[in-house]
DNA sequence: AGGTTGATCTCGACT
DNA sequence: AGTCGAGGTCAACCT
């Protein structure tokens, strides 16, 4: 896993390890004095100071400082990625087109950079996303409401998707907005959108619920005055009970 | 600012490493085979496989695959870090409370671990925020239309604010919303909003207009749609016109 | 390639 | 502490 790492490269060698290996497939950490310039959808540029300076395979690039986990510059996906000597330091170049962006590294002191392999075998399991949550609710969709029979998920309608669309004993349509976490405003937002497509659409009384594990007061205030529902649903519905329905035919 | 590397530290050296800098206002890298565990907002495990580590000195914690500028997992400040070991492998744990979370990395084999003095002296200029756009725009509203006279600068309306509001040469009032990118239809429909919440409580006419440097088709066709405008202004308006006024009085 | 949405979004600012 | 909105958001999915 570990390819080559170097301490305190002067410049030619730091030169010759990044030329090595920056199209080799590898991931490529390097430790030191670092000054960027970024110009694209913004500019920014950052004096000389410490930073860690991570190199992907699939090109991106991230510089991070001290803090936090946002790198202080960065660069998605690169399309072109080089070094050169300039002035006695190595210089990074990261470009790439759509949106046009440009990332310059330049390296005044390195004090360790490593070449790294990172075969990505690994399993990776997420629980809790917006998408398991709709197809629970999708199945049980009780747990909304009693009654509630679900039409469609993901149903397009102008721009955008309802998550789910459903009829309620009294033959109403309604509009299911799912979110995994607090529900703000936009999302009340969002929903009244969807309302209003449908309502269009349709002569037929049309509701809209906003079920979530929780909501902000605000965005209860702007639900209530514009009539629509907020629904407390879990962020993980345990639907188990159908394991537990009796075979009635 | 390179303190101490290890390379393929057996678990006891890196437990002794670990403890020694974990709290030391340092910044840790570690490359090797390792387990993820995360628990809080969502539940995610990541089987064993080769990951780059990353500790900030503010307790920040992120674990890099081989792909993009996203960590595989991460925690973004915690309040308590500490290692131990089990099993025979040193584990990590990271919590925070508000939310609830806890990162737990099981590393199964230490290819480099390093400590690092990232010192954070260096100056950051970013240019293109749509706070800067904003205030260079209200000094010289004639960008967004002639005869523009800027009333207030984030206004707030009900929930959230009008980032321009002003009154045009007809005597209309004008609400402006600002983008410093492509404009969606959350953007129209934001707009949407604020003017509504304006027309509730102003007699006279009330226009509003979308200042970006680009919209999509379909919200352009939103906008039309709701009598709204759409200006194309550049996203770093140069305003040094006011530097070649004359000085009339 | 363009558009839309979700995210363990992160992060700062303000109440 | 809670809420809000911006972000060079990123990254996935869909048309």
């Amino acid at each position: 896993m570990l390819i080559e790492s170097l301490t305190h490269p002067a410049p030619e060698a730091l030169l010759a390890f990044l030329r090595a290996h920056l199209h080799a497939r590898v991931t490529l950490h390097l430790a030191g004095e670092v000054e960027v310039l970024y110009a694209g959808r913004a500019t920014s540029m950052a004096e000389a100071g410490d930073r860690l300076l991570l190199v992907k395979p699939d090109g991106s690039l991230q510089v991070h400082g001290p803090r936090g986990v946002k790198p202080v510059n960065w660069q998605p996906r690169t399309d072109h990625l080089s070094a050169d000597l300039d002035g006695g330091c190595v210089v990074l170049h990261a470009e790439r087109r759509s949106p046009a962006e440009v990332v310059r590294v330049r390296v005044i002191g390195c004090a360790q950079v490593t070449a790294l392999n990172l075969a990505d075998e690994a399993l990776f399991l997420l629980q809790g996303s917006e998408a398991q949550m709709q197809q629970a609710l999708a199945r049980a969709p009780h747990l909304i409401e009693d009654g509630l029979t679900v039409l469609d998920r993901e149903l397009l309608v102008g721009v955008g998707g309802i998550d789910l669309y459903a009829r309620d004993s009294q033959g109403c349509f309604v509009v299911v907005e799912l979110k995994r976490g607090k529900a703000g405003h936009d999302a009340v937002h969002q929903l009244g959108r969807y309302v209003d497509a449908v309502r269009a659409q349709v002569s037929a009384p049309v509701r809209g619920i906003l079920a979530a594990p929780d909501i902000t007061v605000p965005a209860l205030k702007v639900a209530q005055a514009a009539g629509l529902e907020y629904v407390k649903v879990d962020a993980l519905p345990q639907v188990q009970e159908e394991a537990r329905q009796p075979m009635l035919f």
